[in-house]
DNA sequence: CCAGCTAACGATAACGTTCACGGGAACCTT
DNA sequence: AAGGTTCCCGTGAACGTTATCGTTAGCTGG
């Protein structure tokens, strides 16, 4: 039964009951120096007798940093984000960090409107997958709030990132079709911009008019791979840009009576959850998801502990199943 | 090149441009009334200019409440949630509300947490699939935040709810296979807690042995599925919690040799995303994800605006594909 | 024994809003 | 014409923290 008027328990309140001043509590609170540990360990009891929760607005407000951090995406509804966002929840929550999800569907102006919620909204420290602000914006936003952006080039020595290393996993990807036998390959390009590590890893070994591009989505994947085919018939593997687009040319393949992996393989990227309950399950290149959000927080809070911005790349694995 | 010192632009420097005091600013901004159109406009118009944005701190701190709504879910990484989200979010967005994710993975010790922590935020609401905390826990949290809660009875009439109706889907999935032809059901469960209402209604039309439960994942879903055939072999259709043990089950039969969709109708629930691209595709109930979490904003605003709690029921949906 | 230092703590002043008032001018009402 | 409303708008205070600076007691060194 509550006792209706649910009167908060101010700073003042704590101090009054530890026989401190509210400023000697907050340097209990935040580990400042200039107290003694005898104190210190009074102030915290009582703080914990009280049930005291610091009230995070007037921190914010002389502090001008919320114990918030941003996770900026293009679309939580698209299979590759949600296992990061998991990893980055996880990570933030073990540092008391709660995160605030903006999603952009990779537009510039929701990407611009997001940087500028961020700024607004106080936010300690910001984790983005940007796609299509440009360098100076993302610099800009990198000096109004620490930044670290994932699959893609710092703008800026301020920004930190972190980064699969598409080359290597093409190059596994290819090198496995080629060992399975397949002399020609074509490849399932994603179109979208600033994402051409994949397709110039796999031009490096295959010629130009192998590629084609398509919106990175699974009927995306069945039209290129009907164009790749009508275009180069004597292609035999298959490597996509990401598992959507594998998944529309295995479905292609299947409606025109031919199987992945048996006269021709497919290869996609990421690993998404249904990579491997598909039939037949996907070959694909692995990133780790999970691992990804939490290295995204833990650089991150690297930077919010005052140290330089780091770059992380992140090893690829190729997963072999029944596509090839 | 950003001029140094970055100061901020409060209402006060507004209330000077435009030669009025920092409430009359107030007043403009935020629809009060006591002000006249002209300067009404006026004011916003030297907003613009000067591109103010008002501290939420220091709103937040007089307010006690931001322009902030929780999210609880159990994990986002659940194939369930990320259409959801969206949905989510993107209704929040358009009110100028943003999103805090708390992952719970039904536990009830972390719910009440993130319950704690969203009252200590100072959300401006919360929405809720909390399945472990208990009634007078998630009665209290609402009472300290506007409150909308899925999938689950009201323990409360200030707890606004949105219900998808399970009964219903259950039906219209039972009702299918057995006009397939199939005379003997049986029902994989989820064992999941406050969920009853899918066995409930299978059991309306279908013995109570029929039942087995299982952790709702794939791996669940496969175990369980042998464990229902070796206790009733006269089995031929299959009713599934959900999607992820319904794949399970698919999954389990191929590894028997037998395929759902011929002998046995294998139904799933919920329709995630990768339902579509299996083989066979997956027969299911259809929810539709991305309106549940537009509705759950849509409630919740309307409880913000002071109105007393709704309580929606969503429809569902027979998706045949072909597992059954 | 005193100047000078340090450790530990307190008092005051912000931070930027909104709330509760109060007040003047214009407009009615009788 | 006096009193009452209504419409606008401004003034002070308050929300709960932390930064800055001041103050006191105890200690050190000469």
């Amino acid at each position: 039964m509550d006792s209706g008027r649910s009167v908060r328990v101010t700073i003042d309140d704590v101090a009054r009951a530890a026989g401190v001043s509210r400023q000697t509590v907050s340097r209990a609170m935040n580990d400042k120096g200039d107290i003694s540990e005898a104190t210190r360990r009074r102030v915290l009891a009582t703080i914990e007798e009280l049930d005291y929760r610091p009230s995070a607005f007037a921190r914010g407000m002389r502090t001008q940093r919320a114990g918030t951090v941003a996770l900026v995406l293009p679309d939580i509804a698209n299979p590759f984000f949600p296992a990061v966002a998991r990893g980055v929840f996880d990570a933030a929550a073990a540092r008391g960090l709660a995160v605030v999800v903006h999603n952009t569907d990779a537009d510039a102006g929701a990407e611009a409107e997001a940087g500028r919620a961020i700024v607004d909204a106080g936010a300690a420290g910001a984790i983005g997958f940007f796609e299509a602000l440009d360098d100076p914006a993302l610099a800009a936003l990198g000096r109004r709030v620490p930044l670290v952006v994932a699959d893609r080039p710092a703008p800026d020595g301020a920004v930190a990132t972190v980064r699969a290393d598409f080359r290597t996993g093409t190059r596994l990807a290819c090198e496995h079709l080629t060992s399975r036998g397949h002399a020609r390959l074509g490849m399932l390009d994603g179109a979208v911009e600033n994402k051409p590590e994949r397709r110039r890893a796999f031009l490096e070994t295959n010629p130009d008019d192998h590629v084609v591009a398509a919106p990175p989505t699974v009927a995306g994947g069945a039209a290129a791979l009907r164009s790749l085919l009508a275009r180069h018939p004597g292609i035999t593997g298959v490597f996509a840009f990401n598992d959507l687009l594998a998944i529309g040319a295995v479905q292609a393949l299947r409606a025109a009576g031919r199987r992945a992996g048996e006269q021709i393989g497919v290869v996609g990227y990421d690993d998404i959850t249904m990579a491997a309950l598909l039939d037949p399950p996907l070959t694909t290149v692995h990133t780790d998801k999970y691992e990804l959000g939490r290295t995204l927080v833990e650089v991150l809070a690297h930077r919010l502990d005052g140290h330089p911005a780091e770059h992380r790349v992140l090893a690829p694995r190729l997963v072999v199943r029944g596509s090839a």
